[in-house]
DNA sequence: CTGAAAGCGCTTACAG
DNA sequence: CTGAAAGCGCTTACAG
């Protein structure tokens, strides 16, 4: 048998009938207190509050969920967190649902969709929100079986074609497009693309708009290279499209850490010079774009306004199961940077 | 009034009361195949897992929380991850955890200690992982708190003199030691320190075994530079550092991340070459670290080592809480890279 | 091996 | 405004 510590109180939590005996008065006065929009004097309230204080009084969320149906959880389904702005968003989605009274279970690990679907439903989520699962397909299927059993569901930053959840995303295309226009006004028109391998909505929407701009400027069509979304993956693709396209003089890559790859391989193995050989242009304004050996120029994504959305349109969907999903696009800006030449005056 | 769409099935999980019905068996059935342990007929098992296949039925588990005091839940407080290794340190616990059959609830934005204990509190959590915490004197509230509640903590990646709770942390000592021994194998002897403002003991134990070492090696003192612990941070502090002491010709620093902002600061801005006027050795291998531009020559912590450690220490607090706090220190190894030069061979 | 039943700690109509 | 009481969906001794 074990033994507690001598200077550990005792296990069990104090309970509302705790609070109640030593207020004076009955358990349904002290859930009353706790239960904001019912009615308790101020007498009452103060004696009970006192009481609650004393003890370490705070509700079991357990009862109070099976009780009520409101489990106040809200899950959130990310792993592989290859952006390196997700942690800043992770924290941000916790803060905004904390702030609406909620609390956030971490979908992080799972077997398949199935799996990560009960560890959701295990404890009544009112709500999912679903970035990065692995791989493509398997986000998809947890989407889906969300959307099946009516549970209010956004994506952030992603979209599935025929899944009715709401989502919200940068303006990926008008960003694309931003990438484009800035390479045009600095003089580049021999431009090639990188971007990840998985065939996400987001990757497809910046090529798209970045294509359609330099069609539109009457520029050659820009070969595209694949490889992971990642700084290696980056040092690959850029590696395959100059070896394949020399005379490229700009590379827009979809996404910033695939930008750094690019640039450190373009300088140290190729012996390329960026921005006067070659100028990259690169998408999320990760930290790392500003620092000094990189400066890039890059297409600024805004997750601080981007999580606020999805958390409250979130909530919305939770208050009222009937309403349709929707889709945001936050506005994106471009940040010029050093990794591309200064545009050049534009001709009379 | 809003109505649900049409496609959506009614919103209602099923209970082990559908299960049972289906099935044709008592719910106490239903609820033994779905726990270890109890003792059910292959027959029954079969019929009941088939019915709860048919109907979703996963186990609500705010009432089996409730009712069996064991809410399978696990806190992780963190904030501000301003280590570029903890995201994946957060899904690596999170993996860790949902192995044990826990679920981890992610508390990462609180007003102060008390509400995050709140929080904790509020569904029962079986364990508490502490990592960062805006502040450290918030850190520390929040060890207090669950240690003076009974609640088995572990810290991680930090301790707290004179808060017996476990912890976990990398080698930081004899870390520090490495990188000074490294140093001087490459014959640089007259290093400076920089590291993070806040005084953590993991800086403290870092910049503790770089100094003991270089004393011991009759090298003369390092001065230290403190700033943010960032990119930014380790540029000032690279700043202060060489204006103060313009001989240096070599630096530690006590965060990756710092080491890179230095790196920066020092070719970019003083028009110093790194490793041939000044070499630097970092602390923590962050991704970056291996970075072309970077070629950071610093200290391996074992990130994946030090979660699986910490989970099992949680784990075994939560069953055995008379169980007395423990540490425990996981090995780390310099990995040289290009920012230190070559080290010369001994004299012989 | 199986079922009937108590009870975890709340919320919430329902009386008063 | 307050209290007594039912009941959320499970687990777990207790009989059989």
């Amino acid at each position: 048998m074990t033994r507690r510590r001598k200077d550990t109180p005792p296990a069990r939590p104090a309970t509302s009938y705790d609070v109640a005996r030593l207020a004076g008065v009955s358990q349904s006065a002290v859930s009353r207190v706790f239960n904001p929009g019912s009615y308790t004097s101020d007498a009452m309230r103060e004696r009970v509050l006192r009481a609650a204080a004393a003890l370490g009084f705070t509700p079991n969320g357990f009862a109070r969920g099976l009780r009520s149906d409101r489990s106040g959880i809200v899950s959130i389904v990310m792993t592989t967190l290859d952006n390196p702005n997700y942690p800043g968003v992770i924290e941000a989605f916790a803060r905004a649902f904390q702030r609406q009274g909620r609390q956030v279970a971490l979908i992080a690990a799972f077997a398949d969709a199935e799996d990560a679907l009960a560890r959701i439903v295990r404890y009544r989520s009112e709500g999912v929100v679903l970035t990065a699962a692995t791989r493509l397909d398997l986000s998809r299927r947890i989407a889906g079986l969300c959307v099946r059993r009516g549970l209010p569901l956004v994506l952030y930053n992603r979209r599935f074609r025929g899944i009715a959840a709401s989502s919200v995303t940068a303006e990926n295309e008008a960003g694309g497009a931003m990438a484009a226009q800035h390479l045009l006004a600095c003089g580049r028109r021999r431009a090639g693309i990188i971007a990840g391998s998985e065939p996400t909505s987001t990757v497809r929407h910046r090529i798209g708009g970045f294509v359609s701009a330099m069609r539109a400027a009457g520029a050659p069509a820009p070969p595209v290279a694949r490889a992971a979304q990642s700084y290696d993956g980056g040092a690959e693709a850029g590696a395959a499209l100059l070896g394949a396209h020399p005379r490229l003089d700009a590379l827009f890559c979809a996404a910033d850490v695939m930008a750094l790859g690019t640039i450190d391989h373009l300088r140290h193995r190729l012996g390329r010079r960026v921005p006067d050989d070659v100028a990259v242009v690169g998408f999320d304004d990760i930290p790392s774009a500003a620092w000094a050996t990189f400066d890039l120029t890059t297409i600024h994504t805004d997750h601080a306004a981007m999580v606020e959305q999805a958390a409250q349109s979130l909530a919305d969907a939770i208050d009222d199961p009937g309403r349709p999903a929707g889709h945001a696009a936050v506005a994106v800006r471009l940040v010029a940077r050093g990794s591309t030449p200064p545009p050049r005056p534009r001709p009379a």
